[in-house]
DNA sequence: TTGAAAGCGTTACCAG
DNA sequence: CTGGTAACGCTTTCAA
């Protein structure tokens, strides 16, 4: 077995407890006491054994990150701000991923529960209703924000681009190129990120006296299939719009792809507009006109949030921290041809 | 302070012990007070500290994943898979950024050294001398496989794809198009996986009575941004190369994004192969020709290796487990331009 | 089949 | 400033 503060106690001739003051209190021991164990630590290679330290201390000095789907790269920046903000507090990210977790019958919550992790950052605002209940309950509910997503009835605070003025930057955009008949591509409406962006959407379009039929909102399932597929959907509009606004990039790429294949040119012969600024927008061909999510520092705020959160007396239930987002303008968009 | 072991103990009129069977081994305990616990457990809503569970148990359940840079989105397949298996044997995934810890001066080992993780999968060959060393530390080498990339000097288990015969591939798929003049965009040559793949491209091209020329082996970084700066390689290179092998699909896209600007059409002018089969690859237009890498099955094989090695007695030092590649042959290679 | 008790490695309180 | 010691919550002998 490896060493422990017994043994540097011994070593060095001093008590366990001043071996712990000297390595988690300096300042409470005198400077020759310090040396003294100090050295020894350091000829042994002593490292204090966490799991005894929180156990001891009460916590786990991690938190737990739950996304939909581990597979997603959209979460890799997230997870980098994460990491980066809570690892500037000596905390540790956990993963999981809930898709697979309720597939597998496991309980998302059980690291809480368990003492496992201090807290959790949920990004899935799209959880069963037993797991919603369970999150409210006042030994969780102080210790989860939400980051990307939330939960549509609220309780948790949460950090979140700014949606709604995402797509109202869109729009602006669009109908300043001159289009007037625009589409939507969606996700799926359960998702509240894309309720949020379709109310922005509708009410950007309203502010220039244009509404959205129902015949020209589609349903992309978020992915870069679903919008491949989508461009079914666009081929029998008729007119067909001259712009599709779409809920995420995955959805404008894939979109690009399938109306590629049946010989339509973006942006000639439609714009394209996509939402999050994942890495690849900008070297896609055509390079991809999209509203950019700051998701780094999307998760540094959240990591922030919930150790503010953590070490509050009486944490408020119900902040909202906004991230605001920010139009890039590349190559998928362009005036609207005029036949 | 929630309920502990102790608290079902008395209210269920057992001791400790008897609880603390029940839960972790109940057939050695009576039907009836088997029954008689669950039942308090359950109204109690208790769950085992795993804290104090695994201070006790020596060990902690859980494995960090040390990746070079956690925004890269190349690795969310390969967290999906190593999560799944993990978590099937009750695991958890840490995760943690080798670029950022190393930026901010924190040690990457402290979490082996700490207790705080049974094992490490390290993504990353690149990693400085110091850690290699402390790495190959007798206490720590039975606890560490790599996935992914490796140590060039080897000394770790690990799990890799075929990278070899992912450019044989390519190769073949190439020269049986036609193409007779080939370049080659490497990532920097301190990875292992670009001088791997290099000797692969280099092997094959020799098979068919083809060399690689110095002038035609390029350095993309690795990355979408320095694939397209290298169109400017390509641009100089004459007579211009037919086609681009690229040691991944991001170099291909930004290759592809930075040959466009410059008019040079894919696959027309130029055919481009990418490795890896990122999920974008399929729905970027030209759709990319390139080598697929399973990464979901990379993920899983690690855990599993990592598994196998932590409850081994007298583990393998020098598995090498590789995955097989597959070429996906889509829209950005075609013959060569005939004059 | 069960219970008593000895740890697992720390920290923190209380004396001195 | 330092030492003794009681926890932290659990598992696992050893006896009964």
């Amino acid at each position: 077995m490896s060493v422990s503060i017994k043994d540097i106690a011994r070593l060095s001739g001093v008590s366990t407890a001043t071996v712990s003051r000297t390595l988690s209190n300096p300042e409470l021991v005198s400077e020759e006491t310090r040396a003294q164990v100090m050295a020894v630590v350091e000829a042994q290679g002593y490292r204090v054994n966490s799991m005894a330290r929180n156990l001891r201390r009460q916590r786990a000095d991690s938190v737990l990150a739950i996304v939909p789907d581990l597979g997603n790269p959209f979460f890799s920046a997230i997870f980098s701000g994460l990491q980066q903000s809570l690892m500037a507090s000596g905390m540790d990210l956990l993963v999981t991923d809930s898709r697979s977790a309720l597939e597998q019958g496991h309980s998302l919550l059980s690291h809480l529960r368990n003492a496992r992790v201090d807290g959790v950052i949920c990004l899935d605002g799209g959880l069963p209703a037993a797991v919603r209940t369970e999150l409210a309950k006042p030994e969780n509910a102080d210790r989860v924000v939400f980051a990307c997503e939330w939960f549509p009835e609220g309780g948790f605070p949460s950090v979140r681009s700014d949606n709604r003025a995402g797509m109202t930057l869109a729009v602006e955009h669009l109908v300043g190129l001159g289009h007037r008949d625009i589409a939507y591509l969606s996700g799926p409406m359960s998702n509240v990120l894309c309720t949020e962006r379709l109310a922005g959407t509708i009410a950007a379009l309203g502010a220039h006296g244009m509404d959205l039929p129902a015949s020209h909102i589609g349903d992309g399932d978020f992915s870069l299939e679903g919008g491949r597929a989508a461009a079914e959907w666009v081929m029998q509009l008729t007119p067909r719009p001259t712009a599709v606004l779409c809920a995420s990039d995955q959805l404008a790429i894939g979109l690009a792809s399938g109306l590629h294949a049946r010989g339509i040119r973006v942006p000639e012969d439609i714009s394209l507009v996509g939402f999050d600024d994942i890495q690849s927008s900008e070297y896609v061909i055509p390079a991809l006109t999209t509203v950019r999510q700051d998701r780094l520092r999307l998760g540094a705020c959240a990591a922030e949030l919930l150790r503010a959160r953590l070490s509050a007396d009486h944490p408020a239930a119900d902040t909202v921290i906004t991230i605001p987002v920010s139009l890039q303008i590349r190559g998928s968009t362009a005036p609207p041809k005029t036949l």
